[in-house]
DNA sequence: GACACGATGGGCT
DNA sequence: GCCCATCGTGTCT
């Protein structure tokens, strides 16, 4: 609501830290996209971390062009491409060297929704709860693609994420990442974060 | 240049 | 649960 009082964005410390602490702490922070005027929000439910060198699943297991922007600054957006249709969005984590990323894979929708739906028009009629509770459809509710990526997060006007009530520990549960490659150890590690508003 | 393969989502059985 | 569209990226030749 326009009455609302804008809320402080997460800042470069919170990005600068260990990917998988990000990843969970970024549960119940609220991703905002600023597009035609209009403020899009979304609580962020659901996370997935993603490292360097230890990591199998990453982009950032080798420094290749595309994923070089994990080995960046934290807190900037990282945003690729994947199976010739859909975008996924990323935040930057770590930093010095040290890379990582933070995939978010989905948002309960706040504000915004017409135009979410609107960008989900070959799903009409589907549940608010469903409208971005993918990696894929967020990015298209919230018409996030590559022309985003590298923006900063914690100092940009189109797309960013504030703070807001943060998830309560006993509401969020680690499961093994989705749709991940790599050795049996890796695919096993409970890196993916979901914020069960049921609990 | 060629080619294999996705950090997915939608449709259908 | 199974199938597959679709194309950028990485790897190999």
């Amino acid at each position: 609501m326009d009455t609302d009082p804008r809320l402080a964005r997460l800042a470069r410390p919170f990005y600068a830290r260990d990917t998988v602490a990000v990843a969970r702490s970024l549960l119940g922070h609220r991703l905002v996209r600023v597009i035609e005027g209009q403020r899009l929000i979304g609580r962020i439910c659901e996370t997935e971390a993603y490292r360097g060198a230890d990591d199998a699943a990453s982009h950032a297991f080798r420094r290749t062009p595309r994923s070089a922007i994990m080995f960046g600054p934290p807190g900037i957006a990282y945003i690729y491409f994947v199976y010739g249709n859909h975008w996924c969005l990323n935040a930057v984590t770590e930093g010095d060297g040290s890379p990582g990323a933070v995939l978010i894979r989905g948002i309960v929708p706040l504000e915004g929704l017409d135009f979410m739906r609107s960008m989900r028009s070959m799903r009409p009629g589907i549940a608010d709860s469903r409208l971005a509770d993918g990696p894929g459809k967020l990015c298209q509710a919230f018409a996030i693609t590559g022309a985003l990526n590298g923006a900063d997060l914690t100092t940009g006007p189109e797309l960013f994420i504030e703070a807001g009530e943060p998830a309560a520990e006993r509401a969020v549960i680690a499961t093994p990442r989705i749709g991940v490659r790599g050795d049996a150890e890796t695919r096993a590690r409970p890196w993916r974060f979901v914020w069960r508003q049921d609990l």
